[in-house]
DNA sequence: TTCTTTGGTAGCATGTTGCAACCGACGTGG
DNA sequence: CCACGTCGGTTGCAACATGCTACCAAAGAA
């Protein structure tokens, strides 16, 4: 076996998110559903991905249960492709990378876009990994058990 | 050009990060580093990655300021590799992605490795996306302003 | 009807991934 | 100080994925 390594069966479910949606496109795929995007061609031009990956993605995507092929909203015979209740709960996996993105990959003063909060249009606060009570975690303060009960 | 596509200079954070970190063993690497993972070997074993396609990932996330590689903390002769800061502002990223893979991705009772509080051993709270005021918000209520600046 | 847009598919060149084999430097028991 | 196992890689090869450029059929527009 040469192909790819699928996590889809392992424990851990990080190893499942990435198995999913971990490749280059399908993220991106999906940060521009939730900015609006829902024909192919609107995915295409925005990502400027070669329409047979393009493609691809899309099915993987579909077939996840990330996004739905829906009739197009504006009456046409064409399609929608529109994020599933579970494609946005990755609302939060999305804003995780944009925050991070901004706070370390980008020159000090370097413009970027950026998410804001419709109604004030002020930026976003940064996520916050909190214990069941509220104390806010570090790396350190977290542990990780595997295969707890059954 | 037939070489994967890179997102390195875009204006959008979430394709920097997608850059940088968004290949099938990159972030299971930074989860493991999380977990304690320290050496060359450790990675190796605990991922099942074939050892050229580590080395690899390993001098890219290096590259990229994700770790660092340091002298062994036990006096031998090798090297190891640590979380730098940037790598360890990570954290967020990891714990979104796990928390929508076990609510996702498991059937109902399936067993899964889970991430504790290590004081009181219990389960985290769930990422909240909110506004600068505190209320939490869906991808309905946000918008992207395109480069805003500059 | 003819032209354009939309949403693909097919074929090819190249890049990337995965496996196995190999290898030198290090560590360890004697 | 010598043999042997471990650690951390490198190299070569085969299979697969990616990206580009056609090409194409159905739907809309003129």
């Amino acid at each position: 076996m040469v192909a790819r390594t699928r996590f889809d069966d392992s424990a851990c479910p990080v190893a499942r998110s990435v198995d999913t949606i971990g490749d280059w496109w399908s993220l991106l795929i999906v940060r521009d559903a939730f900015d609006g995007s829902r024909r192919f061609g609107e995915f295409q031009r925005s990502l400027g991905v070669a329409k047979n990956i393009l493609t691809a993605r899309l099915r993987t995507l579909v077939a996840g249960g990330v996004l739905e092929s829906v009739p197009a909203s504006d009456g046409s015979a064409y399609r929608e492709y529109v994020l599933t209740p579970k494609g946005e709960a990755l609302f939060p996996v999305i804003v995780a990378l944009r925050q991070w993105g901004e706070q370390n990959l980008f020159a000090p003063g370097e413009p970027h876009s950026e998410l804001v909060d419709r109604r004030e249009g002020h930026r976003l606060r940064a996520l916050e990994v909190l214990s069941a009570d509220g104390r806010g975690l570090n790396p350190d303060d977290t542990t990780v058990h595997k295969l707890p009960a059954e």
